[in-house]
DNA sequence: CGGCATCCTAACATTGATGTTCGGATCCGA
DNA sequence: TCGGATCCGAACATCAATGTTAGGATGCCG
């Protein structure tokens, strides 16, 4: 295994995220290894959405373990920050998530998001019940908005459309305190 | 053409934004003609997607020329808000421009998204200029961030999550005077 | 060196979507 | 009722991507 199965699924999630059509063989010209030696890996290309499915969620669900935004004890929209600065990073695998629908059939694959989903929003509830965020706004809107600009930053990121250092502020800051000024 | 141009290309986009690798017996199939009829309007598939395109452009000039965006005598925030309203209905063919990025290719297409996104931007800049939008944010975030909203307010609707009538106001006032409570 | 593992290129088979062609059904206006 | 237009299902050809197999190059470790 001389070639990571990390290299593999984060070049493929950067092909993949842009397009999800691309073919096999350009997931592997990515990542650099050949299309053989991908099928090795990955005996279909199901295996390989799966798997890529799988990895995003194990790190979003590490990166919410990390910054403990389940536990009730932290301030919620603190937690929330901590974790716009820990998905950043994920931002392919974000995206790929955000594109990939074929993964709607899979029963198990969307029990783990609407888990990740709950958590979120559960957070926001929080938030709201401590008058940190605004009672008007449902929930599971924050929510949505909040990962929506994840992936918008990550993708302006890419573009060059921004500041690579700047996405998290920018996220946080527009989420929280809206665009207009003061 | 008892069939109209509008409802196929309605039912396309439709089909094409929540999954962009559909198959056109699948585009056929939602808009409610044979796999037959759909080639005897688009040769090919490209066709297909470039005609969409091409509309989905249409209509986003469309809005934008009605709320008077480009124009300086108008204030932007009001247009932008205006022109929330007018994108909302346009949800699917939206989120289609997001998710088919097979269309980058295309130069013409290329170049006419940029137009559009160079008259968003100079409403923001010229919004930042009457003190009306924070200056510390990039005048291209904020459009990117409005866009992206409006598309995830879209999918939410579709999902169920949020009411289709209140897309709108929650792009708006997310977007303008965040999420923080006051 | 010899053995093992890994990766490669080059072919091949299979499959599913695309694009084409045809004959027949239905509708509508002359 | 005739003719034209429109749509349909069914069958076919083509093509590109998926998945398979074989043989050889490279590198590492005993």
């Amino acid at each position: 295994m001389a070639v990571s199965t990390d290299a593999i699924l984060d070049a493929a999630s950067r092909v993949l995220a842009t397009n999800p059509g691309a073919t096999l063989a350009d997931v592997a010209r990515a990542a650099g290894i050949s299309r053989t030696t991908l099928f090795t890996r990955y005996a279909t290309r199901d295996e390989l959405l799966r798997a890529l499915a799988d990895d995003a969620l194990d790190r979003t669900d590490a990166a919410i373990a990390a910054v403990g935004l389940g536990d009730p004890a932290r301030h919620p929209v603190e937690a929330l920050a901590d974790l716009t600065d820990a998905m950043m990073p994920l931002g392919s695998r974000l995206g790929y998530l955000l594109r990939e629908r074929s993964l709607d059939d899979d029963e198990e694959l969307r029990e783990r998001w609407a888990r990740i989903d709950r958590i979120v929003t559960d957070a926001v509830r929080r938030a709201q019940a401590d008058g940190r965020v605004r009672p008007d706004l449902p929930a599971l809107w924050v929510g949505d908005a909040w990962f929506w600009l994840v992936v918008a930053a990550w993708e302006g990121i890419e573009a060059g459309r921004i500041a690579p250092l700047d996405g998290s502020r920018l996220v946080l800051s527009t989420l929280l305190d809206g665009a207009a000024a003061p």
